[in-house]
DNA sequence: TATTGTTATACTCTATAACTATA
DNA sequence: TATAGTTATAGAGTATAACAATA
């Protein structure tokens, strides 16, 4: 795995293309807020993590289920897909790959036998400890540019934005239909 | 448009489910990193940016491609697509759909009759002034956290990230095929 | 022959809804 | 009749690659 290179086409000065356009002091309406930077480093970020756990066989998704698993042993399909904001023939598929790859087992429900009780293999907790420790490598990866201090001040700033978000701890939107595509055009 | 609600299963504390599991002090290994909650913030304000923007008609890609195309205009599609990391032909598809509405106009370019030059037409202008204004609100409700001390703080250390990161300005990653979804399972 | 833009095709992901088995 | 889970189907979105026009 690298560390943090992306592409870069880095937006060369552009030759000025001389047409019709006046020297332009501020030509590019480019947002430049702190809303599209955490939505740009935020993709950013999912990305690089995305690609770090691939090298361990797994989606982003993956993680977030082993992790809610773990959290919870013993939950069944419905509870997981309400919490997660996604309809249960997706948690079919999710778990249906894990339990494929022999990190987390359906077992029937004794009391209930229409409930299967979610519980992860020892190799599940295996791989969750090795996403641990590249989610370390991750965070220390993508915060290099902060010292000790900047990065308790970052994260400080951002549970409070969290918060009063009312973002559920340890849930990523993308689990959520993000943000149905579009409208639906005319044409 | 609401400002800010999610659904929020808010974690029930969940009954301990005794089975093999200790009394388990810190049953879920939740991310709790500035990482994490990047991404967990950057996707909801994505998605909430969606949402309203879409109320204009528009896509999150297309309010970026208008962009670009302000910023620059005359550009080549081709020019485009590098600049976003995407496939030319992915780039005809937004431009087609953004001609369709009347807010960008194609030119054949006179020195070199295979280009096409991009240009907003009026009501692109117009239609990115509204996105400015629905830019500004969604700032502000994403930061409501934060008093304008803390937003400059929170401004600064992102910049300093997407610097290190070497994030193109203004260009989302959501263009570039967001990290391949997976390796592909096995079974 | 190389390049810009376009179209055609295939693939992946996801939601919807029908279906099974339990209750 | 209602609920947990599953399967079947269809839709949206995207990349790949073949193609047309121009250079």
């Amino acid at each position: 795995m690298n560390t943090a290179r992306q592409p870069d086409p880095s937006a060369a000065p552009a030759p000025a293309e001389a047409e019709a356009q006046p020297p332009a002091p501020a030509p590019a309406p480019a947002p430049r807020g702190a809303a599209f930077l955490l939505a740009q480093i935020g993709a950013h970020a999912a990305g690089r993590f995305a690609e770090r756990v691939a090298a361990l066989g797994l989606t982003p998704a993956d993680v977030g289920l082993l992790r809610m698993v773990a959290g919870r042993p013993g939950r069944s399909q419905r509870a997981l897909a309400e919490d997660l904001g996604v309809v249960p023939s997706r948690v079919v598929a999710l778990i249906d790959a894990l339990e494929g790859e022999g990190l987390v087992e359906r077992r029937r429900s004794a009391g209930d036998r229409r409930n299967h009780e979610l519980h992860l293999t020892p190799e599940g907790r295996r791989s969750l400890g090795k996403v641990s420790r590249v989610a370390a490598a991750h965070e220390d990866d993508l915060l290099a540019a902060l010292d000790p201090d900047g990065r308790a001040q970052l994260l400080e700033l951002l549970e409070r934005v969290a918060a009063q978000q009312e973002l559920t701890p340890g849930v990523h939107p993308g689990y959520r239909t993000l943000a149905k595509p579009a409208p639906k055009r005319k044409d």
